[in-house]
DNA sequence: TAGATTGTTAATCGATTAACAATC
DNA sequence: TAGATTGTTAATCGATTAACAATC
């Protein structure tokens, strides 16, 4: 039995974005599409695009391409997604309000299940069906409801504790919106969202 | 004379995060640093920092390293931000009015100046010295404004009309939080921020 | 000085692309 | 069938890393 080779990281990010517009598709009711219609409205090769589909196994035929909604779901499959993760929300400003309203989680496999903040003015305070806890109680409802993936949303100053605190309650795949490295042991995985980042990344090319 | 090969893309995608680095070092009071400890804290290669670092001068001395504020400075130059950006928002649902209040965009070099939305309840709305102003104002706005880099905080099924409006108005940088890739023209950039996305690339590791 | 660290070169590694046989 | 498109191989391209002379 040999040993299969693990999938480039790259690979696995992309594939969130494929999701997205096969989405899209199935929003348009196109029954089929190919590499090189997918490639042409992602600004994507059709070759990266089969190449990257071939790691996982094969979704199309020869002559008429990809059927959106078999391959969409394949995907969903490998992603995981094809099921509700819950999520923990940590910090409830405006970024955390804004996240928790947020409706876009619930289509693509996600639920915000509980939220915590540390000021006692927020603490009590409900949003949607869901009220906002005391930092006190977050090990113990994240182990209670077997919460893996948690979104952090507080001051840059606290992030780093925050995360410690979720790390060792259990979650093992943090969403980070503070604007900071985060520090975490193997096994953990992190993402960062920090929107100064990317617009400095546009003025680079921005001629003043 | 000769061409100045153009510096690759990821590395110019590398510096937002080193500024935001070195930037918490100057809180820190740090007046030195090494390519070794910068790496360190960001889980890259020392070696990756000190060649990417080379594409643009020389900022370090060997045996001490950099010095913080000072290659601060130059990458805060390098990237443009050394100046202040105006931004317009379009759309002021919870996501825009979380962008709106949003503190941390003046001391990384942007500000936003301008507010739009196509709900009529939501314009005339006074968001701290803002007001949100009707999508029919916009290319007047901006053009009065000089500006050149807007957000886009607004439903899916919009976004792309949305985009098109502010490139002919003459924006050229685009950070897009609607979930979907947009078309746009050469010589415009766009930035993505899909949570969503990022939390399905978790999800592949997590063993359910 | 001795130790540390830079900037740079060359080697390595990995990702993307081009091309095409297979086949629907 | 003829045309289209896949999955895959090999070639190309580009990014990362290791190593080290230079030097503070």
């Amino acid at each position: 039995m040999g040993i299969r080779a693990s999938i480039p990281d790259i690979v696995i990010g992309r594939l969130p974005i494929y999701l997205r517009a096969l989405g899209r598709m199935i929003q348009e009711e196109k029954e089929y599409t190919s590499s090189h219609e997918l490639g042409e409205r992602l600004g994507i090769s059709s070759a990266q695009i089969r190449k990257d589909l071939s790691h996982f196994g094969e979704f199309g035929k020869q002559g008429t391409g990809y059927n959106v909604q078999y391959l969409y779901e394949q995907i969903r499959h490998i992603l995981k997604v094809d099921r509700e993760w819950l999520m923990a929300v940590v910090g409830v400003g405006d970024l955390g309000h804004a996240i928790a309203h947020y409706r876009g989680f619930q289509a693509r496999g996600f639920r915000v299940a509980v939220l915590f903040d540390a000021d006692p003015k927020l603490v009590g305070e409900r949003i949607g069906d869901l009220t906002i806890l005391p930092m006190e109680q977050l090990a113990a409802e994240i182990q209670r409801l077997g919460i893996r993936i948690a979104m952090i949303a507080v001051p840059a100053a606290e992030a780093q504790a925050v995360a410690d605190r979720l790390i060792e309650a259990g979650v093992t795949a943090l969403l980070n919106y503070a604007p900071i490295t985060l520090a975490v042991p193997p096994g953990v995985r992190v993402q960062y969202i920090d929107p100064a980042a990317h617009l400095q990344h546009m003025t680079y090319y921005l001629t003043p």
